[in-house]
DNA sequence: TTGTAGGCTTGTCGCCGACAA
DNA sequence: TTGTCGGCGACAAGCCTACAA
C-alpha cells in the first residue's frame, strides 16, 4: 500500500471526493465559516444589487498575489473607466482545494446609462458580515504546531464553543468532530487534565496540523453554530504572500487580463467574472454603489477630517481607530484619471497599516 | 523550535535559500537537468532567431492547466492574426518552486512588415534539445515511495549512471550526491545487497520522496553529467492535471489577457512575455519559422499523406510511429480564419493521443 | 491561566533478507 | 532481475505532569 505523507497520516482523515474541483464547483459551502476565516472586516455585496468595480483594486490584488508589479508594456483602455458601476448578478463562496483560502467569485454586468436612472433599493446598502457569535480564533504557538504534544485550548474559548465536559469522569474527555470548509470532518480527543487542569486537543490534532501544513503563527477558528455543528477554519499568517504558480501565465498578461475583459464587459454590457480574494488583496474592489454614493456626495472627504477605521486583532475581534486624514492623492493619475481609487495620508497610523495600507476609503473608512 | 512537516525531516534537507523566487529569478538553471525533466521531444527555440507564435496554443496551454475551458464572452481582436512572426529575443528555464515543474519564459516581439523581408540566417532551424547520453528514468513503484523502504535501482541504470562501487568492501555501499533542478544537494546511500544482490538507495530517499510529494506512479531522473556530477529530476504522472489555484484571476481573464497581450504587441511591434510549459501544454505553440516554412511551402500536407510521429515511452526514450492522415480542419474556424493550428484525423491512433492530440502539426510530424 | 520542558510509552520508520513474479 | 513481504531494532511521535512566566 502506498501512501503520500499527508494521507499517510490519516487515521482520521476524511475521504477525498473522487474529484475535488467538480464537487467544488456545486457544493455550497458553509456561508457561516467562510465569512470567519475571511475576517469580520470583509463583507460581501448583496446579489442583485448594485456595486462599484475597481479594475486598478482588482490588478492590486493580481500584484499582491503574484508578486510581480505590472510592468510598462501595458495596453490603454480608453473605454474602460477607473470604476465601473455594474449589477451583481451573482457571487459564490469558495475554499482553494490546496490552502483552504477563501475567496468569492462575482458575476458583474456593467449598467447600461438608462439602466443607471433607476432609484436605488433600499437592500442595497448590503447586509454587513454576519459574524458568528459561539466561536474563537486562536494564533498557534510552537506547542501547538510541535509534533510533541496537541493543542492547548483556551479556557475561556473551550468552555464557549465546545460542548461540556461530563465532569464526573476521570479525566474528563470526550471526541469531538468538527467540519472544515470543504465538508471534511475532522475528530479530535478532547481532554481536562494536567496540573493544573487544562483543556486540550490531543489524538488527531498532529494529524490536522500536518494534513493543512499549519505552522506557528497560523490561526485556527472554531465555530459551535445554531445546528450544534462544530466548525473548524484556518487563517495563514501573511508569510511573504502565497507565491502563486505562473508558470502558465505571465503577470503581465494577468493585469491586461483583468483590464481587457472589464473593457470589452464595459462597452458590450455584458457579464464578467472575477475573484475577489479578501486575505490576499489589499482591499476591496467591488464595493456596494450605495455605500459608494454616500461617502463621495454626502460626505466629502478633504483633508484634516477626523475618521475612524476598523482594524482586525489577532483574536479576530474588531478594534477602532481615530485620526486625522492629512493628505489626499491619487495614486496613478496618468493611467487613471480622476479616479476615486485614491491614497490617503493620515497621521500616525504606518505601523497599523500592514494591511489595506492602500484601501479603498469607502470600504473601511468611516467618516 | 518549530518545524513544518517536510523541514521537520530534515537531516539531509539542504538549505532553503532566504528568498526562494529572487534566487530562481537570477540563477541559471542546469539546461541538461531541465530538458531531461521536459522531455525529449521538447526542444526550445534558438534566441535570436524567428519563431512562429500562435496565440490558439498558447490559449489551450491555459485550458490544460485550469482544467477550463475558454468561455463564449471573449473579445475579438481584429488585429490579432492565427499566428504571429516573431523574434525571440529571450529565452530562460526556470522550475516551479512548489512542484519543480519545469517552464520557459520566452520574450517576443512581432516583427514589422519591413523586418519581415530579411533573409533567414542558417541558425534558424533551432538546435534540437541534446539529452544526456548518460541518465536514466525510472517509474516510481509502491515500494519505492513507501515509507518503509528505499529506492530500488535498476540493474543496468546503476552500472551505467552511478559511479562503481567498490566490491572488496562487503556489503559494496557508497554515498551519492545529487543536485536537483533548484541546485539543492540530495544526499544517499547506495548499496548492493540482499538476496539475490541488487542496487538500493536506502538513507536519504524517504527525505526526498516526502519533500517533493512523489507517489507511485511519478518518476525520478538520474543524469550523470560530463562534470562528474549526478543530477537528479522528478516528473510527475498526469494525474488529472495539477488544479491551478485560480482564486486571484478567473480562467476567462487569463484567456483574454494572453489575446490582448499579443494583440497588443502585435500593434506596436513591441515585445512581450510568454510561459511555455512543455508538461501542462497540449502542444507547442512556439515554432521556429524555419520549421513552419518548410512544412508548409516545400511539403503541403494533405489527407492520404503518409507521415511519422515521434512519441515518448515511459522510460523516456523516443518511439517512432508512421500512419496516414485522414482528415485535416481548422480546429475553430469562426474565432481563427485560416488558421494553420490544425486538427489532424489520423488513422489507428487514437490510444497514443494522451497528449498532443491536438498538438501543431509542424512541431511533432515529420513527412 | 497557559507556554514550554522533560519523562515515559508506543507506534512507525526504515534497513534487512526471503521469496516469487 | 526486481517488486513486495515479514522481521526487527532504533528513534521520534505523542501523551502525560511539573514548573514557571
Amino acid at each position: 500500500m502506498n501512501l503520500s505523507p499527508s494521507a499517510a497520516a490519516g487515521g482520521g482523515l476524511p475521504d477525498q471526493p473522487a474529484s475535488p474541483e467538480v464537487s467544488e464547483e456545486h457544493k455550497c459551502l458553509n456561508s457561516e465559516l467562510w465569512h470567519a476565516c475571511a475576517g469580520p472586516l470583509v463583507s460581501l455585496p448583496a446579489v442583485g444589487s448594485r456595486v462599484l468595480y475597481f479594475p486598478q483594486g482588482h490588478s492590486e490584488q493580481v500584484s499582491a498575489s503574484t508578486n510581480k508589479e505590472m510592468e510598462s508594456q501595458i495596453p490603454n483602455y480608453p473605454n474602460l473607466p477607473a470604476q465601473l458601476i455594474c449589477q451583481l448578478h451573482n457571487v459564490t463562496m469558495h475554499a482553494d482545494a490546496e490552502t483552504d483560502e477563501v475567496y468569492a467569485q462575482m458575476t458583474l454586468q456593467p449598467l447600461s446609462p438608462q439602466e443607471l436612472k433607476d432609484p436605488f433599493l433600499p437592500a442595497e446598502l448590503g447586509n454587513a458580515s454576519k459574524q458568528p457569535t459561539n466561536y474563537f480564533c486562536k494564533t498557534l504557538t510552537a506547542s501547538d504546531t510541535s509534533t510533541h504534544g496537541g493543542f492547548s485550548v483556551p479556557r475561556r474559548a473551550a468552555e464557549k464553543v465546545f460542548p461540556p465536559l461530563d465532569f464526573t469522569q476521570q479525566p474528563p474527555a470526550q471526541e469531538l468532530m468538527a467540519k472544515d470548509l470543504h465538508g471534511n470532518e475532522w475528530k479530535f480527543r478532547h481532554i481536562f487534565r494536567g496540573q493544573p487542569k487544562r483543556h486540550l486537543l490531543t489524538t488527531g490534532w498532529s494529524i490536522f496540523i500536518s494534513a493543512k501544513r499549519l505552522v506557528a503563527g497560523d490561526s485556527v477558528l472554531f465555530i459551535w453554530n445554531d445546528n450544534n455543528q462544530l466548525l473548524l477554519g484556518i487563517r495563514r499568517a501573511n508569510r511573504s504572500q502565497t507565491v502563486m504558480p505562473s508558470s502558465v501565465l505571465s503577470s503581465d498578461s494577468m493585469h491586461i487580463g483583468l483590464l481587457a475583459a472589464a473593457a470589452h464587459a464595459a462597452s458590450t454590457n455584458s457579464r464578467f467574472t472575477i475573484f475577489y480574494n479578501p486575505r490576499a488583496s489589499p482591499s476591496e474592489f467591488v464595493i456596494p454603489l450605495a455605500k459608494y454614493v454616500k461617502a463621495v456626495y454626502h460626505t466629502r472627504i478633504s483633508v484634516g477630517m477626523r475618521f475612524r477605521m476598523l482594524f482586525e486583532t489577532e483574536e479576530s475581534s474588531v478594534r477602532r481607530y481615530m485620526g486625522t486624514i492629512t493628505g489626499i492623492s491619487d495614486l496613478d493619475p496618468a493611467r487613471w484619471p480622476n479616479s476615486h481609487w485614491r491614497s490617503v495620508k493620515l497621521d500616525g497610523m504606518s505601523q497599523l497599516l500592514e494591511r489595506g495600507n492602500q484601501g479603498c476609503l469607502y470600504g473601511r473608512l468611516s467618516l
